[in-house]
DNA sequence: GCCGTTTTCGGCCCGACTGTTTTCAGTCG
């Protein structure tokens, strides 16, 4: 059983207990140990395994460490069938509706027997919800309005699908003459893969002047609430916006609390509260022993951390992951950015299935400040991409070869190849050609429904041909689209780092796997990351901001990525 | 259900907004 399968169980039960009307802190003394556990780099199966201490984890104790050991041994946790037995699965859908939270869900299972969206709807519209007891003909209207988006939402939005939203925004609401700052904040400034929604937050002495404005930005399909502080609107695609307006002296504060996580800020608070201090997104205050509060600081976020003796977090780290141990240690990590990059490995020419030409991805990738590309296109096994056999990528290889004969300066485009891992095992070439290669990618694009064993043979077996310098896209998931391949990633791990061996961070928006979990692993075991942009136009090359990113999310330094070096020394680092 | 350099019991972050209510519970982030 997967980390990630033990951890849906328990947010599974959190959710059945939370609608049975549970101790909240129980509930979430399960949604903490999920959540520890889908952020361990290392298998709970295998500590199982090895009779390793489970307590040790944060938000473990001896309930859940037995309760994990059962369900590793069993593959069941039965708290959670005793749930299920009572309660329907389905009710859980109920909890998706915007508006609808526990409480009101168990109301309506008990008195309306609700089981399902399509119920719901149909007791909404025979006007039976507003009879209940605490509800009214409003919460009725909003129930079967947030059942079409319950239905709906089972996407979250990509950050460049967001960042184009987030800009549109911005430029909109600058418009706005009172607006003294203005800024994003949320899982978009945290840089998440993907996010629920857009916190925006400003400085004004007008409130109801910028909340006029937010209204009619062009996108906006309904308000969803509107006070004196705060509004939130849903936008024609679905997505919900959230403005804040504060003042001056609490714009730090705010950004502080805005920004989250809300594990994070949990953390910080609690931190606050032991320093007789609180902190709430108006400031940080000193409280008297009669209760009385005082104002320290607030005004910029820097400020918020300083007074609790904390750093300044990049917002990527804000997770409640490591950072408050690295900090403690004075061991914040620092981030690498996108100018550290030198080189980019991993793109397409329209020899393959890519739109431009070496010259232009040349051109572009200098325009860009790098230093060195490899051109890797698809080899003859992806047919539909006009994969390339050993002849015509020789032919290409000549032609960079004349290429280079052009160059008048220090550029270097290397002769590469994504080669694929074929589905029986083995590179799609022969070695005698790949031996030819400055730069060779192995990537599985068939077979992916292969077990967990075959996969993972593939991938550790091209790990070992000596001509392979790394691994693209190592768990092959599509956000929204496709989960991972099954491949054990540890195995994976180790013979990287016994072949001395690359792996990749695909910052293509829709892939960037290895994931931001994956990459602090990978890290921790000192593999080297290469973050290229698997472009495949021209334009492709800018989507490295988003593998920044998610880079960054894992804690990788400038040093943790080997394209921040000079080609001549990642050769070094592959034992050339 | 977890956790402990005050505690093995009694805490567990904090505030805005809405709707259905007459003073607040529920939901959300």
């Amino acid at each position: 059983m997967t980390n990630e399968q033990i951890a849906n169980r328990f947010d599974t039960l959190a959710d059945l207990l939370e609608f049975d009307g549970a101790n909240s802190f129980r509930v979430r003394a399960y949604r903490n140990a999920a959540r520890t556990i889908r952020d361990m780099g290392d298998p709970l199966a295998t500590m199982v395994d090895q009779n390793e201490d489970l307590t040790k984890l944060d938000g473990i104790g001896d309930d859940l460490a037995k309760k994990i050991v059962a369900m590793v041994n069993t593959g069941k946790l039965q708290q959670l069938d005793d749930m299920l037995e009572k309660i329907p699965a389905s009710v859980l859908a109920i909890l998706r509706v915007p508006g609808l939270g526990p409480k009101k869900a168990a109301v309506l299972y008990k008195e309306l027997k609700v089981t399902s969206l399509d119920q719901l709807e149909r007791a909404c519209v025979a006007h039976r919800v507003k009879e209940l007891k605490g509800f009214g003909a409003k919460t009725e209207e909003t129930i079967l309005k947030g059942i079409k988006i319950a239905a709906a939402a089972d996407d979250r939005t990509y950050w460049a699908k967001a960042d184009l939203v987030v800009q549109d925004l911005l430029k909109h609401l600058k418009g706005c003459k009172s607006i003294e700052r203005l800024e994003p904040a949320g899982s978009y400034r945290r840089g998440k893969e993907t996010i629920g929604d857009i916190d925006l937050l400003s400085v004004s002495t007008d409130a109801q002047e910028v909340m006029d404005r937010f209204a009619e930005f062009p996108l906006v399909e309904e308000t969803i609430a509107r006070g004196d502080t705060k509004m939130s609107v849903r936008l024609d695609t679905g997505l919900q916006v959230d403005l804040r307006v504060v003042p001056a002296e609490s714009f730090g504060a705010a950004m502080q609390y805005f920004t989250g996580s809300k594990e994070h800020n949990v953390r910080v608070r609690s931190i606050a509260k032991q320093k007789g201090l609180k902190v709430n997104e108006w400031g940080v205050f000193r409280v008297a022993d009669n209760g009385e509060e005082t104002y320290v600081v607030g005004q910029e976020e820097a400020e918020v951390y300083a007074a609790l003796d904390l750093p300044w977090f990049p917002p990527e780290l804000r997770e409640d992951r490591e950072e408050f141990r690295w900090a403690e240690s004075g061991k914040l990590p620092d981030l690498i950015v996108e100018s550290d990059l030198q080189g980019d490995l991993h793109m397409h020419t329209h020899a393959s299935d890519g739109s431009n030409s070496l010259e232009e991805m040349v051109a572009a990738a200098r325009e860009r400040g790098l230093k060195y590309i490899a051109i890797t296109d698809h080899s003859q096994r992806v047919s539909m991409a006009n994969g390339l056999d050993g002849d015509r990528l020789l032919e290409q290889w000549k032609m960079i070869d004349e290429f280079r004969k052009t160059i008048d300066d220090d550029f270097q485009v290397l002769k590469g190849i994504e080669c694929d891992i074929l589905e029986q095992g083995g590179m799609d070439l022969p070695d005698e050609v790949l031996a030819q290669a400055d730069w060779v990618i192995g990537s599985v694009h068939y077979g992916q429904n292969q077990s967990k064993r075959q996969i993972t043979d593939r991938i550790v077996g091209a790990l070992e041909n000596p001509h392979v310098c790394m691994i693209a896209h190592p768990t092959g998931r599509l956000i929204n689209v496709r989960p991972p391949y099954e491949v054990d990633l540890e195995e994976v791990f180790q013979a990287a780092i016994a072949n001395k061996k690359f792996l990749e961070l695909n910052a293509a928006s829709k892939r960037l796997d290895l994931n931001d979990v994956y990459c602090a692993a990978a890290k921790q075991r000192g593999i080297p990351i290469v973050i290229n942009t698997d472009a495949h136009r021209t334009e492709g090359l800018l989507q490295v901001r988003y593998g920044i990113l998610q880079a960054r999310r894992g804690g990788l330094t400038k040093s943790d990525v080997a394209n921040t070096r000079s080609w001549a020394d990642m050769q070094k680092m592959l034992g050339r």
